[in-house]
DNA sequence: GCAAGTGTTAACGATCTCTTAACCGAATCT
DNA sequence: AGATTCGGTTAAGAGATCGTTAACACTTGC
């Protein structure tokens, strides 16, 4: 889930995206509503955080300008309490405001608050290949009906492999898509894993049916 | 699902109104605390949207004049932003609260965010699922036929989860979802109440079969 | 005002999970 | 064949998460 946050106080823009960071977030920060509105095109975040002051063009512009070709939800800072900036930011659009110096928590309770009120919940559909079913919703991997029994990771590499079946992921790429783009773990860590998802899902170990080693490549897994 | 807006402003009443009908709701309107007092014994509206301030009777009476019957959910409406408004509104009983003028749409969603929380999409349900029912109208859970003695948070817990069995929810979500968005709270209170309802429905407590901890991710209910 | 009940938090220990490092064998390259 | 790279496996320690309890503030009803 990626989160665009415009600020020009370079404090506030580090604290707000370590925290988002932390929350599990796709974090992008921009100074000015310029780079704002670049990066906004690049990265196409599913949520916005604007400061309402900006030095040049004004997040209540930023806001408008995107508005024209994006519903993404959006939410405002402002250093202020006025009823102006309140006003003028809901009228535009903006799904939720927030008066600076805020709490850290209510600023990550209100992003996640905004996302689930514009329905941008992760899909959460079930996968099933063959006789593994995986529901995320229930947060259940079950293989001929019985629980695989997954840890937090097991499940969500289960998770994505299944998802992709038949193609072939580096280490690297799923330690970035599955880890999260923050972690720096090691790359053979990713074997592990892969070993404790063959015990549960392949009859015979020495020989993967399912989850295979591309050699140099990395693993796939075939439903 | 029916929604009752109260305001003096017929402008306000048009567009929200027209909103609200787009958005597949039976509204009905009216232009003072009378009239509303009287719609609403007539109607028997699932939900109010109340503006705080009306000519004769404030909204605030309004209010508190239902409450007295009903506990049906309502949002004010109100110009100020002022922290007395918000504070008195949310004493007397209001679900949420929105600052005028508001975005349209960011209305229709938070009446359906309440609905949703007050567990209204089905008014008043009863929910059995294997030898625990709930019943929201006699605000009673009972196991075995027996009551489980829930305190109000127990019983709204053990509610929201019934109602939806099987799915995980995270602490975070549990607390916008069943203590309210605008508490917070640590999430690590959703632990202790976790633990009391497993008191009341689970025979063993080291080893819990329905109240289950999806560890890394949060809790679920299995009926 | 007092007692009982309720909700919240902090702390600690127990448990589970993740990561790393090391070693070994298998595959690949020269 | 020998060297080298790559992947499989294991175990141990670090780290995160969860369960539980107790203390406290707060509310409610008597």
């Amino acid at each position: 889930m990626k989160v665009l946050v415009v600020d020009d106080e370079q404090t506030i823009l580090e604290t707000v995206e370590t925290k988002l960071r932390r929350e599990g977030f796709t974090v992008f920060t921009a100074e000015s509503a310029e780079e704002g509105m670049r990066i906004f095109r690049q990265a196409k975040p599913d949520l916005l955080v604007l400061d309402v002051m900006l030095p040049s063009r004004s997040g209540l512009d930023l806001c408008k300008a995107i508005r024209r070709d994006s519903k993404v939800p959006i939410i405002f800072l402002t250093a202020r309490a006025s009823e102006e900036d309140r006003i003028a930011g809901l009228d535009i659009g903006a799904d939720d405001y927030i008066v600076k110096p805020f709490n850290l928590g209510e600023l990550a309770a209100r992003v996640k608050a905004v996302m689930r009120r514009s329905g941008i919940e992760n899909p959460q559909e079930v996968i099933e290949c063959g006789n593994i079913r995986i529901d995320p919703k229930t947060h259940e991997a079950t293989i001929d009906g019985r629980s695989m029994n997954l840890s937090p990771k097991e499940f969500a590499l289960m998770y994505f492999l299944a998802k992709h079946q038949g193609q072939v992921f580096s280490r690297d790429t799923l330690l970035d898509r599955v880890w999260g783009p923050e972690s720096f773990v090691s790359a053979r860590t990713v074997d592990v894993h892969i070993r404790w998802l063959r015990e549960r899902i392949e009859s015979s170990a020495s020989n993967p049916q399912r989850l295979v080693t591309v050699r140099g490549v990395g693993y796939k897994f075939i439903g």
